[in-house]
DNA sequence: TTAAATGCAAACTATTTGCACGTAA
DNA sequence: TTACGTGCAAATAGTTTGCATTTAA
């Protein structure tokens, strides 16, 4: 579910992270707070500056950068050469459609049976992270 | 576990997909078939090249394009903005050392609990991979 | 013999960087 | 006021493409 965040209470989670406020960085963490399709650079560009320009390129992705350092954005790596932005910091999965590329979210206990401690070649686990292929509901 | 495939064995397989034996070809192949560690397509250049010139960048990719194509070796995507390549295409999950990078394979019956059946949204899972961060024992 | 692969260089895409100018605090 | 951010353009990295030449079968 999209997270009903004002434009009050956006500014206010970015500043307690101690980031400058300004209009380019705000529209891109409201923008990706607003949608839940872990959009690439150039969607976020495009759809932050439909109305009026507002932010260039470069901007856009020293404002995710920044977001990124703070942990408000991370990048989600899929299939192919982009990098995808994901507001959604608290531990999930992804389902990805292997027909339209659409992307879901899913819950971390979809995935809880796991036992890490039980790796091979004594490899310590610290996190993992589930990518499932398949079809979307409209795909199908 | 490397296969130990010897030249003849690995002419054979490339010949059994329908493929053309190059020079070229063949190095991509054996070397990718010889190494665990999910080389990047510079890597496998330099391999191949090391002791006189055999391929070209170019080569390397259209190489790797078509024994993809073939599914004899796989893309491996994970962290960063390069793709890796594997020639072991039985499916597995993956372990990546956050301090050194390195790539481990982890069995598929390290993660095989799930019931894909169950997902949200009418999603239809065909596939999954598992992606496991943390320490490696050399970086411990 | 010939359809297909190679090698080079140029093109392309995603991302990063340098620097003069502008602005949030 | 000023340290920090922005925008542009140029640079870089990874990958793809076009085309003349070579080669596996």
């Amino acid at each position: 579910m999209p997270k009903s965040s004002n434009a009050t209470e956006i500014r206010e989670v970015m500043k307690n992270e101690g980031l400058r406020i300004t209009p380019q960085r705000f529209a891109v963490y409201a923008n990706l707070l607003r949608r839940e399709d872990h959009p690439t650079v150039e969607q976020i560009l495009e759809d932050v500056n439909a109305d009026i320009p507002i932010a260039s390129k470069a901007s856009v992705y020293s404002a995710l950068t920044i977001l990124r350092e703070v942990n408000l954005v991370r990048e989600v790596l899929l299939d192919e050469g982009v990098t995808r932005y994901d507001a959604n910091v608290n531990p999930h999965h992804h389902f990805v459609c292997s027909d339209c590329g659409a992307i879901h979210d899913l819950a971390w206990e979809t995935f809880n049976c796991f036992d890490l401690s039980q790796l091979s070649d004594g490899l310590q686990a610290e996190s993992y992270e589930v990518t499932v292929k398949g079809l979307c509901q409209s795909c199908q």
